[in-house]
DNA sequence: ATAAAACTACCGACCGGTCGGTAGGGAAAA
DNA sequence: TTTTCCCTACCGACCGGTCGGTAGTTTTAT
C-alpha cells in the first residue's frame, strides 16, 4: 500500500461524490485498509485534498510550458495546448475533476495559495494568446476574455465527456480549437453582417 | 417569512459551501429562524436543493424560448440567447451557481429526472445552431461539439465573473458571440493555413 | 377559538480523527 | 548464530462533535 494509492482511490472518490460527501471510511473501502490505518499515510482529509491538486497541477503546468517552450506559430502552440488539456482532463479524469471543482473545499489559508499557483497556470494560456495577438495572427481580442473562453469550454468538458463515447479526446480537441480559431459564421454569414 | 426567503437563502448558502458543506443549521441562522422551524416550510434538505434547481431551470427555459420564438437571423438569435444567458448566470448568480454545480448532490431519483429536464434545455441550444447551420448561416460543425462549447464557456463563467469588474455583464456576453462568430484568426492567420 | 408559525429539547447516525496495541521483518547487539 | 530491539504497517475501539430530522409545546395572528 501507497502513499499514491490512497490520493487515486481519494481523488476518485472526491470526484464521484464531492469532497465533503466522501467520507474517509469510502477512502479506506476503496484500498482495502480500515480508516484508522490511513492516517499512517496522510495526515488528514484536507491532506489528502491539498496533494492531490497539488499533483494535478503540477502536471497541467509541466504539459503547457513544454508546449510554449516550441516555436512553432502560435495557432498551432494554440492547438497543441488544446490536445495536451483535453488529453489531461481525459486521461487523468479523477485528478482533473477534483482540480476544477473540490478546490473550494480547502480550507482558507490553503485555498489562497493554491489560487495563485492556479493563477500562474492561466497566465501561460493567456500569455499564448498574446502572443498570437502580437504576431496579428489573432485578431486584438481581450486575452483575458479569450483565455477565460478558452479554458471554460474545454474545463466543462469533464461534466459530459465520456470515453468510450463517437469522439476521441484529441477529435473533441481539434474540434474546439477550429471552433476557435475560424468561428461559427459561414463566407455567407459574414457578408449580412 | 416565506418558503421563497428560505429557498433563496438557501441557494446562497449552497452555493458559498456546497450542498453537503452548507447545514440546516446556517439556512436557519440566515432567515433568522430555528433550525426546526424550517421544516415547516420545506421537507428537507433535499426538497430544498430540488425546488432550487426546478426554479432555476425554469427560469433558463423560459428565457432561452423567448428568444427561439423570435423571428430573428440565427446568428443575431445566437446573440439574443447569450445576452439573456449570461445575464441570468450574473443576476440569479446564486440560483445559477447551484444549478451548474451542486446538482450532482440531487439523490438518484430525482438527479434522472432532473438531468432530462436539463438535456431538454440544451437541446433548445442545439437546434438553434442547428437552424444557423442548414441556413449555411453557420459552418457546418458538430451541433453537440458546439453547443457545449457554447454553454462551456458561458456556464464556466460564473466561477471567475464578479459583478464591478471591469466589463459588465452584456460586455462580457457580447465578446463571448463574437469570439464564437468570427474566430480568433485574422485574415494573415488564415493565408497562413 | 383556532390554525399557522415559531419555539425548546432531543434523537440516532455518522463524521474526522485518536488511542493503545500488535504482527512481522530487518538491523543491531550478544 | 541467536536474541534483542525497533520500525513500518495495520487494526479494533472509541472520542467529541455535528449532522438532518422529529416531537411536543408555546406564541402569534386572524
Amino acid at each position: 500500500m501507497q502513499r499514491s494509492d490512497i490520493l487515486q482511490a481519494a481523488a476518485q472518490a472526491f470526484r464521484q461524490k464531492g469532497y465533503h460527501a466522501a467520507s474517509m471510511q469510502d477512502i479506506a473501502d476503496a484500498v482495502q485498509l480500515q480508516k484508522a490505518s490511513l492516517y499512517h499515510h496522510v495526515e488528514g482529509k484536507q491532506d489528502i485534498l491539498l496533494a492531490i491538486l497539488d499533483h494535478a497541477l503540477d502536471l497541467l503546468i509541466t504539459d503547457l510550458e513544454e508546449v510554449v517552450a516550441t516555436d512553432l506559430p502560435p495557432d498551432q502552440k494554440l492547438r497543441q495546448a488544446m490536445h495536451a488539456y483535453v488529453g489531461r482532463l481525459t486521461q487523468d479524469a479523477d485528478l482533473a475533476a477534483v482540480l476544477l471543482l473540490e478546490y473550494r473545499s480547502l480550507e482558507p489559508k490553503a485555498r489562497a495559495q493554491h489560487i495563485r499557483r492556479r493563477d500562474h497556470y492561466e497566465r501561460i494560456w493567456r500569455d499564448l494568446i498574446k502572443e498570437g495577438v502580437q504576431a496579428n495572427i489573432f485578431q486584438p481580442v481581450d486575452e483575458t476574455v479569450a483565455t477565460f473562453a478558452l479554458l471554460g469550454v474545454q474545463n466543462w468538458m469533464i461534466t459530459w465527456f465520456k470515453l468510450g463515447g463517437p469522439l476521441t479526446a484529441q477529435q473533441l480537441a481539434d474540434r474546439f480549437c477550429d471552433l476557435f480559431l475560424h468561428g461559427l459564421l459561414t463566407s455567407e454569414g459574414h457578408s449580412k453582417q
